[in-house]
DNA sequence: CGAGCCAGCG
């Protein structure tokens, strides 16, 4: 095989070095593979030892590297740089750019390690260095390295340039330094755009939200015009703060500076509203984008699901594989959520299948998203078989899996697992917490859950939350001990919310103290007055201890105030159907057999004494 | 020769 196609790259005669140059950097440009590019490599060394083209050819190599495996075979490119004599400067550069795009920290400090080269041999780094130094740093999170190379840049003055100012914020940004970031900014004698947006998503970054958005309208009054990448910065603040006005503002804003609309910022748009609760409004940004992506979908399908509308996040997936779009990690997980809200297992089980069809490792995320869907939709048994079958297990994991156990009445299995998890190094979180506490309750393991809940704070360092408070409640209260449930709320150090009250209200409904839900409902009220929950349970308290009078009371109370109805909602899909049942609602047309089972099965429980 | 962006689990 002739080593270059006849057509581009006959050499022409007669022989003149400049037009073979410019013929061997265009061949170069094209090559597919490395092996390609290490044929034309020995060719040159052959052909043309002239020493005057090397830099260009060499510049022009080493980018193709990049373009043909950008994140692998960096050996290849890093041997042909060892053979060089004496790089320039600019072939310096080259190289550590090369590295520094690399995602993997070993090889991004590998750019380092040239860099300290060229300092050693004599060569004056400029700035078309130390952006690329700084980008590897910040991809290693190499902050020490970073701050003595911020220190060369002081020395070799380039600090006003604002490659390098920008590239070095953007280190510290990365590193979570914002204090230097905000140094350099304000060190630096000229700002740009890109210097304000790293500095916004720094803070932003940080968990700032506020502040970010706050340096978002300092920027605008230092007369600077924002682009797309600082809307989409700015909207994701908005997105975690929730605050719909301030979104609509920055909206508002992207109009009236009629900032270009891409899919970056159109999927940050859809992200706000719906985070920031206005669904309709998502929808609408969503159906007018041109251009949709991948995160298009997802950022609808998560967010769908965050806001509770579940069935409308599995209808944009449903879509989504309508429109032929690949699914990816993000997609799976999303859909997997909405299915375990719904209990739409059938659809879970298709995820699951597909994930085997297509060598997905369920690992992390998706592995997670499994077991809950799992066991939300029943299939206790099969979440534990996802469990065991897993390779990496975190917090996460193992929280998932314990709150499965806890709500099928699987106590001990679960408590065992939070052992399991203790010897495997694992910290539980306070939500881990919730899920053993729980378990303990359904169990009825009152020494145990005692224990756990002290052992939270003292071994683990949680500060127990409402939530923890409201399970011990209803721990001591199902165990009867309804006195020492109260002189538990009197002991918290928060105030206590409905989470508490109702698990107290709950404990007086099982033992039938109607003195004492009284009480408590007083307090229910105050908290949360627009709410039916403590209105029904006391209703439902006055009528097992048969005063009539006083539950239809309550019942005419809640008329009066307008209290609103939330309708308890389950659902269950059957056969790929989703069969949704409200409080109070018969709509569904075989609510007649379905009470009748339900009345059949109340009765086996009752027989059985359980 | 060069900088910054969006989405996920209990």
């Amino acid at each position: 095989m002739s080593l270059f196609c006849s057509s581009c790259l006959k050499i022409p005669q007669p022989f003149d070095v400049h037009s073979q140059e410019h013929l061997v950097l265009r061949r170069i440009e094209s090559c597919k593979s490395i092996q390609e590019l290490k044929r034309i490599h020995s060719y040159i060394v052959k052909a043309i030892p002239s020493l005057s083209t090397q830099q260009l050819i060499y510049t022009k190599i080493f980018s193709s590297c990049a373009a043909i495996s950008p994140s692998t075979d960096l050996s290849y490119a890093h041997s042909l740089f060892t053979q060089l004599q004496n790089p320039s400067i600019s072939l310096y550069n080259t190289i550590i750019r090369y590295f520094s795009r690399c995602k993997n920290s070993e090889d991004s400090l590998t750019a380092l390690l040239f860099y300290r080269e060229l300092l050693v041999k004599g060569l004056f780094p400029n700035c078309y260095t130390y952006p690329f130094v700084f980008k590897a740093c910040a991809q290693s999170g190499a902050l020490r390295e970073g701050e003595m190379v911020h220190a060369d840049v002081i020395k070799n003055g380039l600090v006003s340039d604002l490659y390098v100012v920008n590239t070095l914020m953007r280190l510290y940004a990365v590193c979570g330094v914002i204090g230097a970031v905000r140094k350099v900014f304000d060190g630096s004698p000229q700002q740009d755009l890109v210097s304000w947006t790293t500095l916004i998503q720094g803070c932003v970054d940080m968990g700032y939200w506020k502040e970010g958005v706050e340096l978002f309208f300092d920027m605008c009054g230092a007369g600077f015009r924002a682009d797309g990448m600082t809307m989409v910065v700015v909207l994701s603040a908005c997105a975690n703060l929730g605050d719909l006005s301030l979104g609509r503002k920055i909206h508002d804003y992207m109009r009236d500076q009629k900032v270009q609309f891409d899919v970056f910022v159109g999927n940050a748009l859809v992200d706000m509203y719906l985070k920031c609760g206005d669904a309709n409004f998502s929808w609408k940004v969503f159906d007018e984008m041109p251009v949709k992506n991948v995160v298009s979908w997802n950022s609808m399908i998560s967010g769908l699901a965050q806001q509770g509308k579940y069935k409308e996040s599995v209808n944009v997936f449903r879509m989504m594989q309508s429109r032929g779009t690949k699914v990816d990690d993000f997609t799976l997980v999303g859909v997997l959520n909405s299915c375990a809200n719904l209990g739409m297992l059938e659809l879970g089980k298709w995820v699951h299948a597909y994930l085997d069809k297509n060598q997905i490792t369920a690992d992390g995320f998706i592995g997670n998203a499994l077991i809950d869907m799992y066991a939300k939709c029943g299939s206790i048994d099969e979440a534990l078989r996802v469990f065991e079958g897993l390779k990496c297990r975190d917090v996460y994991t193992y929280t998932s899996i314990i709150v499965g156990l806890a709500m099928h009445g699987r106590g001990e299995r679960a408590l065992e697992l939070f052992r399991e998890m203790y010897r495997m190094g694992i910290e539980p979180d306070g939500v881990t917490f919730v899920g053993v506490l729980t378990a303990c309750c359904h169990v009825g393991l009152l020494d145990e859950g005692m224990n756990l809940f002290l052992e939270m704070f003292r071994v683990y360092h949680i500060k127990p939350q409402t939530e923890h408070y409201g399970c011990m409640v209803d721990l001591l209260g199902r165990s009867g001990l309804i006195s020492e449930a109260e002189k538990f709320i009197k002991s918290m150090l928060v105030e206590p919310d409905a989470f508490v009250w109702g698990a107290l209200l709950g404990a007086c409904r099982i033992h039938g103290k109607v003195e004492l839900a009284e009480r408590v409902m007083e307090k229910l009220v105050k908290i949360q007055p627009e709410e039916d929950g403590a209105y029904i349970l006391m209703s439902n308290i006055y009528s097992s201890a048969s005063k009539w009078r006083e539950s239809l009371k309550i019942r005419k109370a809640m008329k009066e105030r307008k209290i609103k109805k939330t309708p308890g909602c389950s659902s269950i899909e059957v056969d790929g159907v989703v069969h949704e049942f409200r409080k109070g609602d018969n709509s569904h047309p075989k609510t007649k057999d379905i009470h009748m089972f339900l009345d059949a099965i109340a009765g086996h429980i009752t027989f059985n004494g359980t």
